[in-house]
RNA sequence: GGGCAGGUAGCUCAGUUGGUACGAGCGUCCGCCUGAAAAGCGGAAGGUCGGCGGUUCGACCCCGCCCCUGCCCA
């Protein structure tokens, strides 16, 4: 049996479900693998499962930041290598669930992080906002030219974090991720996928179920608690646009069809990474993915 | 019935004082991705410039008629 079970794919393809429903076969736990659902009080606009909804299986990684923090895959890596540990120790087959690609492959593949600098990170990020990213690229093309031809000019978070790196470890960036055959746990990876035009429209219907459902009222709550201070949460899918009705910048009905605009986007984005990956056996969610995916999981 | 404004990429709109549409944003498709990844970024495909006729070597840009949309006057 493997030691880990990937559920991964595109975003509202069904993957929570299909995880509780192979932890309750397997005896299984569920690892978090969503950025989203890792800050705590993002509920409803995550699709997060509530206590009732887990079927009894017990849920880790969910809840661990607070909104006002950056996210940050290093410290996920971490903390949900530590848990996957612990529950092989225990004998239990961890069920990652998420649709982030990269905290994915930061559980289950060898990626190392070099460190960060928050005052170095702070200064080439006013920089930034002064000078712009061409100004930036200039001086990474300075210090390390393989990685600033690697990176357009445009792309002015990604030159900062590579000049960030090159401040600390004061060598190149050299970034790029490890093949797909050195995984250090034992891994089924199963992606879940649902036909296109169908997966659009059931995106519409659950941002318009999170509405009815207090969305709004959630973002209010947090933005009371600092939301629009972070960087990464006030960004989220949803979050950001009701952010911006409640300034008065977007109507209502603008910021559901935005919301499900950038959510059909995001499910692109998302299928372009997961297809890479020649380890996912794909199933589709409307053809009894359990049933397969048991049987992937079982041989 | 008359007047005015407008009909250019799937959508919203630029533009050419007549010489092969320089388009832009959004959408779509494809791709990239090592501490913000529900983020950030790159590339591509899309247009008989409302219709018909005329003037001209040449019209999307000029003229005529017609159709459609919006506003105004009757």
């Amino acid at each position: 049996m493997a030691q880990v079970v990937a559920v991964v794919g595109p975003t509202a393809t069904g993957k929570s479900a299909l995880g509780i429903a192979l932890a309750q076969r397997l005896g299984g736990e569920v690892v978090n693998a969503d950025s989203m659902q890792l800050y705590r009080g993002m509920d409803v606009g995550t699709a997060k499962l509530s206590e009732a909804e887990r079927g009894g299986v017990p849920h880790h990684l969910l809840d661990i930041w607070d909104v006002t923090q950056t996210a940050s895959v290093a410290d996920y890596q971490v903390r949900a290598r530590a848990c996957i540990d612990e529950l092989i120790a225990r004998g239990v087959t961890a069920v990652l669930v998420g649709g982030s690609g990269l905290y994915i492959r930061a559980v289950i593949d060898p990626i190392e992080f070099p460190g960060t600098d928050p005052e170095l990170r702070a200064s080439l990020e006013a920089d930034l906002a002064v000078s712009g990213p061409e100004a930036l690229h200039a001086r990474l093309g300075a210090a390390d030219p393989v990685t600033a031809a690697a990176l357009s000019p445009m792309n002015g978070r990604k030159i900062v974090r590579a000049l960030e790196v090159i401040g600390i470890t004061g060598g190149p960036f050299t970034a790029a991720l490890p093949s797909y055959d050195d995984a250090i746990y034992d891994t089924v990876h199963i992606g879940l996928d649902f036909d296109t035009d169908a997966l659009d429209a059931r995106i519409e219907r659950r941002v318009d179920a999170m509405c009815d459902a207090g969305f709004e009222d959630e973002v209010r709550r947090l933005d009371a608690e600092g939301l629009r201070d972070g960087v990464t949460a006030s960004r989220a899918l949803g979050y950001a646009q009701l952010l911006a009705v409640i300034d008065g910048r977007l109507g209502i009905d603008a910021a559901r069809s935005d919301t499900a605009r950038a959510t059909r986007r995001f499910v692109r984005r998302q299928r372009s990474w997961f297809r890479r990956d020649p380890r996912i056996e794909w199933l589709d969610a409307g053809s009894d993915p359990l049933t397969k995916a048991y049987e992937l999981v079982a041989r």
